[in-house]
DNA sequence: TTAGGGTTAG
């Protein structure tokens, strides 16, 4: 218990620490370590990323008495090899296992696919899950399906993902987590429809969609401007007794706003701070940002104002940004300078989308020499600039032939990143 | 003692 504690808590020097102590009997501790405290620690190691030393502690064990690694002390090396990319390492382990006549369980599988998975490799993981259902006789369980599903969507193909998810129903695997796998993947893929038609399979089944599965299809309807059915699953929702929170409001806030639709944004206003929850910076964002889309600048401004003074939220900079490039647009540069200034005073860090909305505003001005303070700025704050950066730059001093400041301004990155 | 996940604003 104490060296499982010490080393979820990664204290694991203080962990091996004891198992000295242990050994040499000291403390009046005369207490054989055994096989589990030994994988406690390899896993450890292996979770601060100080697999090499873990493995060189299952060379230690072998030499003990009763001390001989099992499935879990190969499992938790596997791991730490996956996690630090050292797949290659990780098979070499699981082809020593098989030759000491360990035999791999789900674990020992699922731990590899994910690896392989997570590395790029979805097609070996693929096939190395097939080989150990004919070679092995393990069929997977829904962690194998979950982590494979998720890996196919994160690659775009929903096709494969959703065979796959036949498949596990077929076996009579799938738990909640499976189910989120591919509702999670079919929305990113711009499906919310099928998946919401999989969050209904999911309830047919027993499983209940939790307030993270409901977020994620109001949100995938919303992002396909389909707001009746963001509000049907707000309302499923509710009948399902999972109570929306202010990030369920928020999307819905958004979504109408952007939509033009004032009234029932606000509606859901209401109806969050009624349910409990205080508006936060995401809610004041997507109001500012919904009046400044529909051309209500002085309207954001007034709310932005409101917020500082009447409530506990904190401004950060994506709130400054919404302002800052809206005042760009609409031609008031210097209100947006100051707007700048504010921000730094607040201790609130500019980033580089602020800087890109400065530097477009400032660029249609051709206000050069705040262009330039404001690179300066970039770069001795180590802000790296982006494609659109480069683009905006690029545009604007070849057509006024200072192309020269655009690669001293590269240039003068390159050192004060290096020097970071 | 070991494996899989996550939602909102620029």
């Amino acid at each position: 218990m104490l060296v499982n504690h010490l080393c979820k808590a990664h204290r694991v020097d203080d962990a091996l620490d004891m198992l000295k102590k242990m050994k040499e009997g000291s403390d009046g501790i005369s207490i054989k370590p055994d096989v589990v405290l030994y994988n406690t620690l390899i896993d450890g190691l292996c979770k601060v990323g100080r697999q090499e030393e873990g493995f060189l502690l299952m060379e230690q064990m072998k030499s003990e008495h009763n001390c001989a690694p099992n499935v879990v002390t190969y499992n938790c090396l596997i791991d730490g090899f996956c996690k630090s990319g050292e797949i290659e390492r990780a098979h070499e382990l699981f082809d020593q296992m098989n030759k000491e006549n360990i035999v791999p369980n789900v674990i020992t599988i699922n731990t590899l696919v994910d690896g392989m998975c997570r590395n790029g490799r979805i097609s070996n993981a693929m096939e190395f899950f097939r080989k150990m259902q004919e070679e092995k006789g393990i069929k997977g369980n829904a962690v194998t399906f979950s982590t494979l599903i998720s890996a196919f969507c994160n690659v775009n193909n929903i096709d494969r993902a959703m065979r796959l998810f036949d498949e596990m129903e077929s076996l009579g695997s799938p738990d909640a987590l499976a189910y989120y796998s591919l509702i999670s993947g079919l929305t990113l893929a711009g499906r919310p429809d099928d998946a919401a038609f999989i969050a209904s399979k999911m309830k047919k089944y027993g499983f209940l969609p939790d307030l993270l599965t409901y977020n994620t299809l109001i949100g995938g309807f919303c992002r396909k401007k389909k707001l009746d059915k963001a509000v049907e699953i707000l309302k499923d929702m509710e009948d399902s007794k999972i109570k929306p929170d202010s990030v369920t409001y928020n999307t819905l806030i958004s979504y109408f706003t952007q939509n033009g639709d004032f009234e029932t944004a606000h509606k859901f206003l209401k109806q969050m701070v009624k349910d409990g929850n205080a508006p936060t910076v995401v809610t004041y964002g997507t109001l500012i940002h919904g009046h400044c889309l529909a051309g209500n600048l002085d309207e954001g401004l007034n709310l932005f104002e409101e917020m500082l003074r009447t409530s506990k939220v904190v401004p950060n900079n994506v709130i400054y940004n919404i302002l800052i490039d809206s005042l760009c647009k609409c031609g008031k540069v210097d209100d947006a300078l100051s707007l700048m200034d504010g921000m730094l005073e607040k201790g609130v860090r500019p980033n580089t989308t602020t800087y890109n909305a400065m530097l477009k505003g400032l660029s249609s001005r051709n206000r050069l020499k705040d262009a330039s303070r404001l690179m300066n700025q970039m770069t001795t704050q180590a802000c790296n600039p982006d494609y659109i950066t480069m683009e905006i730059l690029n545009d604007w001093f070849s057509a006024i032939g200072e192309v020269d400041k655009l690669k001293q301004f590269v240039q003068g990155f390159q050192v004060s990143s290096s020097a970071a």
